[in-house]
DNA sequence: TGACTTAATTATGAATTCAAAATTAAGTTG
DNA sequence: CAACTTAATTTTGAATTCATAATTAAGTCA
């Protein structure tokens, strides 16, 4: 059953803020499942907070496509489909690209270092089958290059979807070849950081969302044929 | 003072999701001044709801930006600002491009004459000098392309950044001059489509983003020039 | 009078309450 | 005992209440 890991209440300092955020977190981190209805009452007991902040950021929550509101049926987390991968990554490619022009436009030698040692320990990570730190410095790496972009719709725009997308990170493994392919990718998006190549840039940020895509989209696909030998577990 | 066009109380389906979008149009029709309060209280009576449900749709309007929610100061109206108008545009343009390219492999002959004929009564309303309804059918051709495009998410994400711009339709008027060369950029952009040529209609799309954008913000620049003259009837 | 302090009022954020709907449990009948 | 009906319980959505913060008004004194 959900059981919170971090327990403690919460400051009251922009409540419903704050809810948003740690409803995101037991969302993508799997906490809260796929499919699952979201547990009003024991979240609110978790957090020690009444029921009318937590459904302020219920609502927000759906705005944002994590939850989905069923009249009178309460909040539920949403499953990720093959058709929303299919759509939000061509939008997130997009938007990277555009991050990936504007990076080498306004990038600072010092923030290109940063993004030097944090590809370095993403290697590491690859090296040591570590996937928790890969996704983790990848998310991280992302983030610096739309930080360096200097636009911070494009980064909130980005982050949305992206959230969305970081729901499958439980569902859908990597397999060796396709990992070892991001990785590559990723020499490549440093390489032209460094070269301050625009254009290649967007280029390689777009066929890295594109790749991402068919990798989850195959996964999705897998999982899809074999459900219904596991649907016991799952619609229990 | 703020008054209500359309007072009638709300059917109670789905009432938050009413609200935001009754907000929403309030905001961009300028009913709600930027800058301005937001009438808690007032709002409450003409809609006929209580604080809880109206209150839920302010926190939705707050993560699309716009009402900025200051702690024990309540909701208040965003000001579109010209960061903000640098900002949201060139985003703006990297997902019309983007419906382009999409709306090019996917749309249909049926699709096409509708816009067509949308474009034809766009170009009526220019002989006529009748701004409103340019900008409304205006709206209506770029949304057909999203929905021609054929991703939701995509349609989504462009109008939440759409929403936030048309909040400076009443501030920004258009000039003579600028308004001919967005006539003559959406002939292109119905000749682009005609001939399904994505990667043209994708640069179009996105040089008439970047056009739209230097035209607000020159007027919001000569705008901030005057304000001073102006200052004691926008404080008051 | 005008700057400052203090009291009354109002608005805000969140908890609580309440009616209606949905779900579950308990009967009931063939 | 299985299918159906009805009653009890729980959950949901929204209104109301309540403590606290912010604002306004009233009073105070140089």
């Amino acid at each position: 059953m959900f059981q919170l890991k971090n327990p403690q209440t919460i400051a009251r300092t922009s409540l419903h803020h704050e809810l948003v955020n740690r409803m995101q977190t037991l969302i993508i981190n799997a906490e809260l499942e796929p499919g699952a209805k979201v547990p009003e009452k024991l979240l609110c007991d978790q957090f020690g907070v009444s029921r009318t902040p937590l459904r302020e950021a219920l609502k927000v929550l759906a705005s944002e496509g994590l939850v989905r509101l069923e009249p009178n049926r309460g909040a539920w987390v949403t499953r990720v489909t093959i058709e929303e991968v299919e759509e939000v990554f061509p939008v997130l490619g997009a938007l990277e690209a555009l991050s990936g022009e504007l990076a080498c436009k306004n990038i600072t030698d010092a923030e290109i270092d940063a993004i030097r040692d944090l590809h370095a320990r993403m290697l590491k990570s690859y090296e040591d089958s570590d996937l928790d730190e890969y996704f983790s410095i990848n998310q991280k790496i992302h983030r610096a290059i739309l930080v360096a972009a200097g636009n911070g719709t494009l980064t909130s725009s980005c982050e949305a979807l992206s959230l969305r997308m970081q729901r499958a990170r439980y569902l859908a493994n990597m397999t060796q070849g396709r990992w070892y392919d991001a990785v590559q990718e990723h020499e490549q998006i440093l390489a032209f950081l460094i070269a301050r190549d625009g254009p290649n840039l967007a280029l390689t940020l777009m066929g890295h969302m594109n790749s991402k895509k068919l990798s989850i989209v195959k996964w999705l696909k897998l999982e899809g044929d074999t459900k219904y030998g596991e649907a016991s577990d799952v619609i229990v």
